[in-house]
DNA sequence: CAATTGGATCAGGAAAACTGACCCATGGTG
DNA sequence: CACCATGGGTCAGTTTTCCTGATCCAATTG
């Protein structure tokens, strides 16, 4: 046999909660007359009552009785995940890892939030790591454009060019002015055990005195210049994500011209190229792509 | 939120099933537009994407691969429910005692079967208590008219009396040409201990010296008369259950004119009120009435 | 005993669903 | 390499379903 119309069934559960089709009428949006002729269209599909009707009112009859729980539980399940689905299609989950995140991300995302009102932006700030795609944890991922290991249908948008150059405050800069060499006598700031800024930039110039892996260790590249910005010690810095300490002088560059990339590349918008184009990744993408990023190449040299 | 279209579900839910839009519209009887129209208004309604459109076939998204169990166990509890039901209401469940079962309702039953192909009768052959119908496990009843303790809202409709008389094998007709008081010699076939058939006979007609419980009992009329035949004794036959043998003259009445009813008055279909013009339920009070219980009426005497 | 309540019914009209013809892109085939 | 078969998208027009709103009806209530 053929599922009954779906229509009278929920017809059916309503009036069978509401114990009555009035209320029953009122909860779907339609007329009590619309009610009593989906019951009766189920009725005749079923060929059984399912009410006894007295002039007052209806009353479950042995059949309805048995129907009635079975549909409501089948319609909650069906409205649980469909409200779910709905709801979590609504967000948009973004990760950065913590530098980005608070120093160039988080101060213009309300301004994301102000052009889309409608998507519900939820930032996790951590570094990334893949499984948070394949566990669709994450729409959408900030990270470095060279990865090894990335699976292909993994979409990548490179953003802007990591520019390093060392930066230390503004104190320290006498005993810096005899040149690259003098980074020898002071301590380097370095923002990751992991990462490989300082040997990157002084094996890019050549500077054998210094010993690239010498000096303090911080979390992240944020911890690292606020150090630096204390006096204490020389970070490795981006030029992008320190232009704040930059322009109000509480960071200089001592050696200005020697700036370099890293193997890293570019930071990149990264998503599964499934959902590429859905439109609030498009839009988050677009925004990005207009706003911040153009900011930011502006801070850049050439 | 609102659930959303149900018929929408169903379509996805189909094409989810068969993994194409080709296969959904056949099972469902409509053409493939249909089908991607459908699923389209259950993505517009979720705001998620529910597969990925590839140039041949389509394949489930995340999310679509998460609601689409829901959806299809919702479904299959309903169908399985309105199957049953329907099922269930296709049948007519019907008990009767035995002796009134195999002697006079089960050989006129294939005359309403045929009456009435649609109707999926179930005849139970038993003696009936009065839960069966709380139990909903039976749609009509035969019974004895005067019960005490019968429910209110039960109907009941008389179908013919029970009347009594002894009756026995020609052989031992000789043996009872004294009169009534000659029982005392003869051994006395009861249908069961609970029956007082023969004390009511006795009673009724002040034979004082037959000891109206001595004699054989079986759990049922139908073994009684039957002994009977066989000139195990005489059994307070009821003039229709036993027509058969009466008109045939295996079983002979030794006194024609001292028949008597019993204080349980007639044979009586009994039934729920609230299914009692349910059509089937009908169908079989209205063929009772002019068949087999006209028949009946026509074997009693006056 | 009139007013109210809760449902049944029906003609007419609104809304949803479907059809059928067309389009498009791709992958296999002669 | 052209061509067909496949599988889906789209859209105008039509069918079907569904709903409305008015009207009945029967029983309860004040």
């Amino acid at each position: 046999m053929r599922l009954p119309p779906l229509n009278a069934l929920r017809a059916f559960e309503a009036a069978a909660r509401h114990e009555g089709f009035i209320a029953a009428a009122e909860e779907l949006f339609v007329t009590r007359g619309a009610i009593s002729r989906q019951v009766k269209i189920l009725e005749d599909h079923l060929g059984v009552q399912l009410f006894h009707r007295h002039t007052r009112g209806v009353a479950l009859t042995t059949a309805g009785r048995r129907l009635y729980p079975v549909l409501t539980q089948a319609f909650a399940m069906m409205m649980q995940e469909v409200e779910q689905i709905a709801a979590d299609a609504a967000e948009l989950r973004v990760i950065c890892p913590p530098t980005l995140s608070i120093r160039w991300l988080l101060p213009r995302l309300e301004q994301f939030r102000a052009a889309h009102p409608e998507i519900k932006l939820r930032l996790t700030t951590d570094f990334y790591s893949n499984k948070g795609f394949e566990a669709s944890e994450y729409d959408l991922g900030i990270s470095l454009q060279n990865r090894p290991g990335r699976p292909e249908d993994i979409e990548v948008l490179p953003l802007f060019e990591m520019i390093l150059a060392p930066a230390c405050a503004p104190s320290l800069l006498p005993g810096l002015a005899g040149g690259p060499e003098a980074l020898a006598q002071h301590r380097l700031l370095h923002e990751s055990p992991r990462r490989r800024d300082w040997p990157t930039w002084v094996q890019h110039f050549g500077v054998e005195q210094v010993d690239a892996v010498s000096g303090e260790v911080f979390p992240n590249l944020d911890m690292a210049t606020r150090a630096a910005v204390m006096g204490a010690g020389v970070v490795m810095a981006d030029l992008v994500l320190c232009q704040d300490e930059l322009a109000r002088g509480d960071l200089v560059l001592p050696f200005p011209e020697m700036t370099c990339g890293t193997p890293e590349g570019a930071y990149a918008l990264i998503g599964e190229r499934q959902k590429w184009h859905d439109p609030k990744v498009a839009a988050f993408r677009d925004w990005l792509m207009e706003g911040p990023c153009r900011a930011a190449l502006s801070a850049l040299p050439d």
